[in-house]
DNA sequence: ACTACTTAGTATGTTTACTAAACATTCTAC
DNA sequence: GTAGAATGTTTAGTAAACATACTAAGTAGT
């Protein structure tokens, strides 16, 4: 059962009409609408929800009376007068449902229990696997999930490394010894809900759009450690492309380097650039963890490396970022160790590299997302596919 | 006026509802995806509009009928029966409406009064300008080709060198001598119907879209001749990312090159493998056209320039194509001179610089689109803006 | 040539969900 | 304490898709 979920598809200069439109979407199309203001500014009276969805207050209040009876929302409290009545004010219901998230980026497969307010109401770890045991891994995680939830079950979310095909949610994974793996059709073996899966840096990409403030429309999130992802949300949008190949700037062979890549190629930017490649290139054995790479950037035969990686990011971003049209750049990872003068220097890397108009609206900076951003996107990819909405 | 337009917007995967939803709007979806079906399968019947749109044969006829009334559709007589009633076939108007079109690219301003069938009824040149001066011939243009219209005017689409922003419209382009120009509000001047301005090479990207067949639902079109442009249509939608130099991988720096680009600076993609720093890397004196590509590719010891300008191609367009997970790329301009073994040699480098994940779905052609891609594709963009159809 | 069946399209009435407009409620301000 | 203002609800109206039953006009078999 989906809730108020939208069909796949749509695109940012629709050439084409392609769905028939009926009374029942208009309904869920401004139901979702509603709740979606309800979350922006929550708490939010009936009134506010009128006026800023510009339909009439009759609609608008019959509207949230729905979403209270479907308990997405609930009334908490009276608000302050504005110079009559004082409204009454309503947010979401944080254990309406219950979203089911999985990580399976990490040394270890993390799955979690998400309420419709991006809390974690429970996690469960398991020792990450490969091939056909990964697959029952996550059956058994999403099946022991399913156990005393505080809310009735919206979806499951699972974030993976690798590429991930946007229509059937097959997963090809180097990490995960993955070849076209249904992950959809396994976890429905202990789910009958809807099961969305996407790459890990995309998941990661969405929970950075989420808690960015102020919000910003177009975000590139780049997690670099011991490999390099990326993930880009284009226009309020999360962008996959038609082969789910998109985030993988890490394994497009751009430099004449011979050193080798995770991929069995050379070339590739996280063979040249991830933190696990300039720890090695520095003769160093640090951990690739922040505060491995903070200690890597306290030695001083280590700068050159650090720089020359900035410098091949930056390359590699600025044809990202220009042919994607994407203004903010977030890095993720271990890399949040190098500090500021990395930062900088890939900023201005790339500035350097596009085309030279407006480049000072481009930015590069460390992500505000955290460790759970994974887990946190691939619940919000849920709450956004269902409920429209973005916590 | 606006026909059966909808707001600027949408996006790949949308995290958000964004506007309410009427039954108007309701209405003029269903309008559009019947029209949209007439054009698709023309000439189609009442009841063919009903089963691939799915809705009720009454709501599909109403709506054919309402089309007919509007003008955009007529009846075009009576098919075969297929064991009962013979249904009446019912067709796109070819004169319905008229679009202006402009193609502001070239050494001479092109300009075209266009149907509802991609057919050009007029033509009209003005030597090139730049500034105020190439403003000021535009809407002469639009004036011009306002008289004698076959049929309602149904907008205005421009295609313009240089970058375009998405929403305001206004123009920054070396070429003209633009910067920030409006030109939305200098085509007002001379006309009250909507004004769609779009960068050169989408233009032809989205005519190239809608000429392929089978339709392709992803595509690349890149410009190679005096500069290198590109355009991208990705999952049926033009793709123009929020500032509007997603196409202007000419002018990327990534390569260590010292020639000086028509930007100014060096190390553009423009700068080495543009069919004009071909031709002047070779020694040779050709015009930048397809007969002189192909007298150059003619010449023993152009050779080896050839190659190279191959390979950087190659290399521009993994990333480009890999980031957007684009598959068919489509080569277009002067570089059609070039023939197969350029052609192959392009897309054996992508292939073998991206993921190699699906590699084998990835394929470079030269363009079907001809000459008139920029005009065809600028009308074409009005025409999906306005009425939800792709000829 | 008659009957049975198939496909196209229409007519009539129903349902759904937004709108319009009046009204009730409860506060602030003077 | 009255006027005004903001919140929210009630009632009636309407647009547009749907459901159902119909007519129209053909093919195919006997």
């Amino acid at each position: 059962m989906t809730y108020l979920g939208t069909p796949a598809g749509g695109g940012l200069i629709p050439l084409t009409t392609e769905v028939k439109a009926t009374r029942g979407q208009t309904r869920i199309n401004n139901l979702r609408l509603a709740l979606q203001i309800i979350y922006r500014d929550q708490p939010a009276s009936r009134a506010h929800v009128a006026r800023e969805s510009a339909l009439t207050p009759a609609t608008a209040s019959d509207l949230v009376d729905e979403l209270i009876t479907m308990k997405l929302a609930q009334e908490v409290g009276t608000g302050p007068s504005a110079g009559g009545k004082p409204p009454t004010l309503v947010a979401p219901h944080p254990d309406g449902r219950t979203i089911i998230a999985l990580d399976l980026s990490g040394e270890e497969f993390i799955g979690a229990q998400v309420n419709l307010v991006a809390g974690i109401v429970a996690t469960l770890g398991r020792p990450a696997a490969t091939g056909t045991a990964a697959l029952n891994t996550v059956t058994g995680m999403i099946a022991e999930l399913s156990k005393d939830l505080p809310g009735p079950l919206l979806g499951v979310g699972i974030g993976t490394p690798g590429v991930v095909d946007p229509v059937s949610g097959i997963v090809t994974s180097v990490n995960l010894r993955w070849d076209h793996a249904d992950v959809v059709e396994a976890a429905r073996t202990a789910t009958d809900t809807p099961v969305h899966v996407v790459n890990d840096a995309h998941a990661a990409a969405v929970h950075e759009y989420a808690v960015i403030v102020p919000r910003v429309p177009n975000i590139a999130l780049v997690e670099i450690g011991t490999g390099i992802g990326s993930g880009y949300v284009v226009g309020g949008h999360l962008y996959r492309g038609d082969l789910g190949a998109t985030g993988e700037i890490g394994h497009i062979r751009q430099f004449d380097d011979s050193r080798l890549c995770s991929c069995g190629r050379s070339g590739c930017l996280e063979a040249v650039a991830s933190m696990k490649a300039v720890i090695e290139a520095a003769g160093s054995h640090h951990p690739v963890t922040v505060e491995g790479v903070k200690e890597l950037a306290a030695e001083e035969n280590a700068a050159p490396h650090i720089e020359r990686a900035a410098d091949d990011l930056g390359l590699a971003l600025a044809a990202a970022v220009s042919v994607l049209g994407i203004t903010h750049v977030s890095l993720w990872g271990p890399v949040a160790g190098l500090g500021e003068s990395f930062r900088s220097r890939v900023e201005a890397e790339i500035r350097d590299r596009v085309l030279p108009v407006d480049t000072d609206q481009i930015h590069v900076r460390y992500a505000t997302a955290g460790q759970d951003a994974v887990i946190l996107g691939a619940a919000g990819l849920v709450l956004s596919a269902e409920l429209g909405v973005v916590w």
